[in-house]
DNA sequence: ATTGACTCCGTACTATGGTACGGGGTGTAT
DNA sequence: ATACACCCCGTACCATAGTACGGAGTCAAT
């Protein structure tokens, strides 16, 4: 039926808090709907796009990243290629982070394993150091 | 020759600002140094410590996650069998941590692949309708 | 012994991503 | 027609992770 939603429904549509729907719009990452008299009314497409807000943060973006992505799709003048290169920048910086925690899990692994057979104190075992040699840069 | 270092130079060596110094003293992540007078002079392996807690904040750590593990060192009353245990803790956070990681890389591929002509105007880029499609939850 | 660079400390301010509050207006169901 | 839930707006507040500021003290070299 696309009826139109007050702030109250959407937000328990999308997940979100009232409070944050008007923050959103503040930021310019929803623009404001059309209002009868002093209430909003939104288009049920408001859930998607909140959805595609959360979704984008959980995927690592900044909410002013989301804002971008939102405006390639508004000003349709952009091309496809923004955004799949904007996404493969996500794509690198997520595959540097998986890598650096892999080295990062080994070094406490290796810590673990030296640990193990000791019931030393704890001034002989070297965790710093396990976790420094692992040339961060 | 481990000569101690004014914050001034800890703060060059290592990447950061002195101001971020007195505050990781401050959150207690860095315990103060020996005093001169009112002056800090820190032994060198501050410079480690201090990467530590940086390449630590890069790998998604937050500071009084760092802070965890840097006072698995610090109290060295504890036994291995302590350490060991908060540090397989921390390995379990980072697969969860690396699960994440490729989940989202994931999502993002197939974002990526979405996108298959890329001269095509924004307007028809299925990119970004493939983004809310990702059953995000 | 004076200059200039560096340090001290406390406090205030920044950005990000919201959440909470309060006094008032409105919409609707009975 | 009136109660009650819901909405309005602005403002204040929260946590995290710093950064900036300013007046005063200190160190080291000339």
């Amino acid at each position: 039926m696309n009826t139109p939603l007050t702030i109250g429904k959407l937000a328990l549509s999308s997940g979100v808090n009232v409070e944050t729907i008007r923050f959103y719009e503040r930021k310019g990452i929803l623009k404001q709907p059309k209002k009868s008299g002093s209430f909003r009314y939104y288009p049920e497409e408001y859930i998607d796009r909140i959805r595609f807000v959360k979704r984008s943060q959980e995927l690592g973006f900044t909410l002013s990243e989301v804002k971008e992505l939102l405006e390639l799709k508004i000003k349709n003048k952009a091309k496809c290629a923004d955004v799949l290169s904007k996404t493969e920048e996500k794509i690198n910086e997520i595959n540097k982070k998986i890598k650096d925690l892999k080295k990062m899990k080994k070094s406490l692994e290796g810590l673990a394993k030296c640990c193990v057979d000791l019931n030393q104190p704890l001034s002989d075992c070297p965790i710093l150091e396990c976790f420094i040699e692992g040339e961060s840069r």
